[in-house]
DNA sequence: GCGAGATGATTAACATGTTAATTGTCTCGC
DNA sequence: GCGAGACAATTAACATGTTAATCATCTCGC
């Protein structure tokens, strides 16, 4: 470290360098950290209990997304749980050997995996639930149950204006 | 794979076990969910501009963070970007070692570290900012100004909502 | 001034995000 | 029916998220 100078009165100038340079916009005000900050607060309050029953964040989104139906198929889990294949992939092992879900083979389609919960996962789901959605209930009462629903109208609005813009892809990739 | 039976008549009942139990809200209009998806659609619009110039969506963060201010000691700076520090520490590392940002030790407390940007990370802020400023004026123009802002202010106040509801830590942890 | 506890930063260990490569199966056209 | 793509899923490789542990320094009471 350390192989940098400012050569005679370059003191104060080294210190105004970086200050204020390449303008952008207020960085804690950008929609990218607006979202961030604000589903980190939610999560925050839903970690705690699910970590109590040695379940992440997406490993819950599965069971949920599992417990809705019967079965379902691996890249249609994805899309519904929201996790790339890699990650889904990953967490399917791990769930299969703690026994919280089951797995088979699509009869017409070697490649197609079908993906279920077991009555294990059903268990633990009845178990965690109920905490989770009191963390629910008390979100929605601090912040509003209009508001609540405005918010995610919001959300989605924005997901629909996005949809369209594709990668900017510069031609010429 | 495969010790799983349902003994006598089980076939249809197995087939009906894991459907519409657990009783829960409907899991994609949770409010993590829709915070999740928003987010994403938004960051993908700037992560392959991001990608070309090897940047991650965490390092530009760090980034535009220096570029507002002469120097910030590490741990203001994790809240500024809203990283962990095990994250940060790995990232500032990295972006020493390309030459983009410079540290020293605070003279008062050694164990305090300032990090700053160089010269080099300030060239290359200047050729990304562009795009990137292009990209979330498309964005606001889609979405709208004012819709935008709005937005902006319903997610401050959900993080206001929730930033008394502490950890639920259920007296006797 | 010394030692116990507090504090800033890093490291460790494991889970997930992300893109690319791989593997196994399928679908067609021929 | 066979071989070239298409497709589903996994694996690989690396970056980050997350919690716990570690290391170095500092602070303060005594």
């Amino acid at each position: 470290m350390a192989q940098k100078k400012s050569s005679g009165s370059g003191k104060e100038k080294a210190n105004a360098k970086a200050t204020r340079r390449v303008p952008m916009r207020d960085f804690s005000r950008s929609l990218p950290m607006s979202l961030l900050r604000a589903r980190e607060a939610v999560m925050r309050q839903f970690r705690p209990s699910l970590r109590r029953h040695d379940l992440t964040e997406q490993q819950w989104r599965i069971l949920r997304a599992l417990a809705a139906i019967d079965a379902i198929e691996v890249t249609e889990l994805a899309h519904t749980a929201f996790l790339l294949a890699p990650s889904l992939s990953r967490i399917l092992r791990d769930l299969e050997a703690r026994g919280l879900i089951e797995r088979k083979t699509a009869e017409t389609d070697l490649r197609r995996g079908l993906v279920s919960i077991s009555d294990k996962g059903l268990r633990l789901m009845e178990v965690v639930a109920p905490s989770s959605e009191a963390i629910y209930a008390a979100i929605t009462r601090r912040y509003g149950v209009r508001k609540l629903a405005a918010l995610q109208d919001m959300l989605g609005a924005l997901e629909a204006s996005l949809a369209g813009m594709g990668q900017p892809e510069e031609a010429g990739e």
